[in-house]
DNA sequence: TAGAAGTGTCATGCG
DNA sequence: CCCGCATGACACTTC
């Protein structure tokens, strides 16, 4: 840019080659060629302030929209994702951002040539979306500037129209490109020939009864102006605009299945698609053959603008179900193949993507995945964000739906608090709370399980419920063997758990009772010591009373002299019968020796 | 950072 | 033989 500072004195070809380069790069910053011409140069800056306002003023509204699309979503306590409360709601985020998507879009459209591949076509669908949602109805000065033919009066629209339809020619030239309308074809034959794509039909009662969400009620009108750059789509607009149907279902659908990130993150210059495909529009008006609602809706682009909706496998409702096997291989990379379900007579119990991807994992695989960050439920959740909320429907019968309801409030009903599965979480330190808190965690994870298998009834059931009670209902649903091993499973650790619960708590009481005999033990043992000393002590009185009489009866006795006895020589025994005698200890020992 | 405490789960024995 | 329960042992997390 320092050398577009200097005069251009005399442009050579070389410097044309630069300012053509220059202008290519700042094309999606809303530059007009002619802005690098020196005449333009005064313009330039202003232009430019004007466009960093554009473009402020055009991220603030984003940001708004953005925030109003967060509040209508609704946390989804299950997967802990975001889901709209309604379908339809991504719609104004998503015009928004896909026009800014146009804008900031650098790369350009590859050629169609070859096979297509998934991520292309969503391209390719990304690059065409500018022209479905941009159906606003031009304001005054829009459609004013539209048929102005002289645009050069309005500086705004000489740079917005200039800037981003650098090939009018295209345009202009379109009718009658043979090339092009053949180019579109393959586009579309390679595009449908992905097996991805060949089940993505919908019919178009499917399609006109999405929610309408129309993109005039929603729109500011101050943006009308940042999207005049889609002048040459007007005339499409028109037409689309004059049937509403096609017009409410083409865009509705579209805006709806398209992810707002997925095309905020998609890139592509999107003009030339836009006008191929206005090309084509416009060539099969001139031939008569201007496509009626019903033509459009089995257009392909029809098949392609209803291909998200499918991606989240909402075809898998048993209406399509030839093309199963390569809508669900295609995204989650399990085979559908490979599980029983697919043959199993139930009532598509385990027809849901989440059911065959929980189907190949073990339960000790799925505790290790359910322990992991990022686990394999928390991303299908996240690679299908309606996923989970579509299976939970079970449009297959009424009694199905009735056993979802049952589990649905079942499980709302069960005494678990959706808590975080992973073991990081912050409880408070009371234990009380923490064991709470790790049994809502496994309770949590049991849930998952078992809404991830869509088994008809609660984890606390399978636990809690008589044997007798839990034979009967497994008896009367059509389980299978995923779907039993798991409710075995979680029956069998939610008994072990309470049995462990039990036994520790057994042991503690155990523990206590022990505690509290050995202190009764104790006291015991202290009272019959004192009491053992007071006998000793009455005994040791006695004993002592006893020697005292002893030696007065000893003392007052005499022989026939008259003499007493010596102590050492006699000694009183006492038989029996109370009869006491004087001993001589001569006899008492021979009698010892006898 | 080692250790204690709590908890879940598995394996095993017993009734 | 099967099933439920009790319990030891182990792993893991938290403090």
């Amino acid at each position: 840019m320092l050398e577009l500072e200097l005069p251009p004195a005399q442009p050579t070809q070389q410097d044309m080659d630069l300012i053509d380069i220059l202008w290519r790069q700042d094309i999606d910053l809303g530059a007009g060629r002619e802005v690098f011409d020196y005449s333009h140069r005064q313009k330039e800056y202003e232009l430019a302030k004007q466009k960093k306002l554009e473009k402020e003023r055009l991220e603030e509204l984003q940001r708004e929209q953005e925030k109003a699309l967060l509040a209508q979503l609704q946390l989804d306590e299950e997967t802990g994702e975001f889901v709209p409360i309604l379908p339809a709601q991504h719609i104004e985020t998503g015009t928004t951002c896909i026009s800014n998507a146009c804008l900031q879009s650098k790369e350009p459209l590859q050629p169609a040539g070859g096979a297509l591949s998934f991520d292309e076509c969503m391209q390719l669908l990304a690059d065409t979306f500018p022209f479905v949602v941009h159906n606003e109805p031009p304001s005054a000065t829009f459609q004013q500037l539209v048929h102005d033919s002289c645009p050069e009066s309005d500086p705004v629209f000489i740079t917005t129209n200039q800037t981003l339809t650098p090939e009018p020619s295209v345009l202009q030239n379109t009718g009658a490109d043979v090339d092009n309308m053949n180019d579109i074809d393959q586009v579309w034959e390679e595009l449908l020939s992905i097996p991805e794509l060949q089940c993505l039909h919908i019919e178009s009662d499917s399609l006109t009864q999405v929610d309408i969400f129309s993109i005039q009620d929603t729109k500011p009108p101050e943006t009308a102006e940042n999207y005049s750059f889609y002048n040459p789509m007007s005339l499409v607009e028109k037409e689309i605009n004059s049937n509403p149907v096609f017009h409410n279902t083409f865009t509705s659908s579209f805006t709806s299945a398209m992810p707002v990130e997925d095309l905020n993150h998609l890139k592509g210059d999107p003009l030339h698609l836009v006008d191929e495909l206005y090309t084509t529009f416009i060539d099969r008006k001139v031939n008569g053959s201007m496509p009626t609602t019903s033509d459009l809706l089995t257009e392909p682009i029809s098949e392609l603008v209803a291909m998200p909706d499918l991606s989240l496998c909402k075809a898998f409702n048993g209406e399509k179900p030839a093309c199963a096997p390569e809508c669900t291989d295609s995204d989650s990379g399990i085979s559908v193949n490979a599980s029983p379900n697919a043959a199993s007579p139930g009532p598509s119990l385990g027809s849901s993507l989440y059911g065959d991807a929980s189907y190949n994992y073990s339960d000790s695989e799925m505790e290790d995945l359910d322990s992991a960050p990022g686990s394999v439920l928390q991303n299908h959740s996240e690679m299908h964000p309606l996923q989970f909320q579509e299976d939970l429907a079970y449009p297959s019968s009424p009694s199905h739906e009735l056993k979802m309801q049952q589990f649905d409030v079942e499980v709302k009903n069960s005494p678990k608090k959706e808590v975080p599965a992973s073991p990081g979480y912050n409880r408070s330190p009371f234990a009380k709370d923490k064991y709470s808190s790790r049994l809502e965690a496994r309770f949590t994870r049991d849930t998952q399980r078992a809404k991830a298998l869509q088994i008809p009834f609660s984890v606390d059931n399978m636990i809690n419920l008589p044997v007798d009670d839990f034979n009967e209902i497994m008896s009367k649903h059509q389980l299978n063997e995923a779907q039993l091993a798991l409710i075995r499973d979680i029956r069998r650790r939610g008994k072990n758990k309470v049995a462990a619960q039990n036994c520790r708590k057994r042991k503690l009481e155990n523990i206590v009772e022990l505690e509290h005999d050995l202190d009764h033990l104790k006291d015991e043992k202290d009272k019959l010591l004192a009491e053992k000393g007071e006998y000793n002590k009455n005994f040791q009185l006695l004993k002592k009373q006893l020697g005292a009489l002893y030696l007065e009866v000893f003392s007052q006795l005499r022989d026939e002299d008259g003499n007493p006895y010596s102590p050492t020589e006699y000694s009183l025994q006492q038989t029996r019968d109370g009869n006491v005698f004087l001993v001589p200890k001569t006899l008492k020992t021979e009698n010892k020796t006898d």
